[in-house]
DNA sequence: GATACGTGGCA
DNA sequence: TTGCCAAGTAT
């Protein structure tokens, strides 16, 4: 049970502009409506793991209507599921989506777990997911710390601590502002004001309110917070791909690891990644090397993968494990976006060969 | 605690 | 153009 502190302040300013200014969401429930879908909270959180509203709102769209239920997502077929992730990024939160909606429909009865311990003990969902959806599907008064409330409680109180070693400071600050009621709007008002007033650069304290609840504000600089410490650089790797056509207009598509980088999606065989990949393909054929390596850039490398195309006859496979996929259905295929511009790629130099 | 893990928008 | 950053989780 939480102490009401000297900070209540602070949370009845922020709900009262959330009252007036929150943003329309598909995945909130209408102003006035406590309705909120542990089924839709729990989707669009996993989707905004480290990814943006824009991206995420053309695929919880796609996904609520292809999927309504958790009980329905739990029927779908990994490949399926794969495939219509392909494009949002971090395709473990894919897999851990189809595990854990398996598991709430087979061990749950189809009904998501209320309490933050339960919630936490899915797969794919964390400290920050368990928390938001216990405070914005159940109500519970739960601790809701994201990068935008980092962010927004580090100028409230101007922590000088950099992070990551500032996270149980300024944890035990958000304990302290988060109202024992509406905790589920008051965690969606801090990540509003983080995502439209009190943002990484160039803050717009002008009309922020909580200007005057705000120790950063009286400084010269707010958006001097949170400190951070400097990042390490990101290496550079090569690789290669093999864009491999056969003569009635398919092309050959491989499955990744289950594991790993791009783990379980489809993709063009391709070597290793590395400063030195082996460039060896994977059959003896005449190949063609296109002019521009896709570049590409991951979290913690960047890419520049050569393409080689070559066209088979009909009577030849690449050895191992893939598919022959129709070339006109290649948006369906559900290639994450390196090997989608990769594919475009090698098309468009087809194309230009016929 | 440190690292692996995608992608796109913005300055 | 290049770097920063985003509703984090798993190991």
């Amino acid at each position: 049970m939480r102490v009401e502190g000297t900070h209540t302040k602070i949370a009845g300013d922020l709900l009262a502009h959330y009252d007036l200014h929150a943003r329309r969401l598909p995945w909130r429930a209408p102003p006035g409506s406590n309705a909120a879908d542990p089924y839709r909270v729990w989707l669009s959180e996993v989707m905004l793991q480290q990814t943006t509203v824009a991206a995420v709102i053309p695929y919880f769209t796609k996904f609520t209507e292809r999927w309504p239920t958790v009980d329905a997502l739990a029927g779908a077929q990994d490949a399926d599921l794969m495939a219509a992730w392909a494009g949002l990024g971090y395709y473990a939160r894919a897999r851990n989506l189809l595990a854990c909606a398996r598991v709430v429909a087979a061990d749950h009865g189809g009904a998501f777990p209320s309490t933050e311990e339960g919630l936490r003990a899915l797969p794919g969902i964390g400290d920050y997911t368990a928390a938001a959806v216990a405070a914005i599907a159940f109500g519970h008064s739960a601790v809701v710390v994201d990068a935008n409330v980092e962010r927004v409680v580090a100028r409230l109180f101007a922590i000088e601590t950099p992070l990551p070693a500032a996270r149980p400071e300024i944890r035990a600050a958000a304990g302290r502002i988060t109202p024992d009621s509406r905790a589920g709007d008051f965690a969606q008002a801090m990540m509003d004001l983080g995502a439209t007033i009190c943002t990484p650069r160039n803050p717009a304290c002008g009309i922020c309110p909580l200007r005057e609840d705000c120790a950063a504000f009286r400084t010269a600089d707010p958006a001097a917070f949170p400190v951070r410490l400097a990042k390490k650089p990101r290496p550079h790797r090569l690789g290669h791909g093999w864009w491999i056509e056969r003569a009635d207009g398919h092309v050959w598509l491989v499955r990744r690891p289950a594991k790993g980088l791009l783990g379980g999606m489809r993709a063009l065989p391709s070597s290793d990644w590395s400063a030195a990949p082996d460039a060896a393909p994977p059959l003896a054929a005449g190949w063609t090397t296109l002019a521009d390596p896709v570049a590409h850039v991951f979290t913690h490398f960047s890419l520049n993968l050569t393409v080689h195309v070559t066209h088979l006859p009909l009577d030849v496979a690449p050895p191992g494990d893939g598919e022959w996929w129709p070339l006109e259905q290649i948006a369906e295929a559900g290639l994450p976006t390196l090997f989608r511009r990769a594919a475009e790629a090698a098309m468009k130099e087809s194309r230009q060969d016929a």
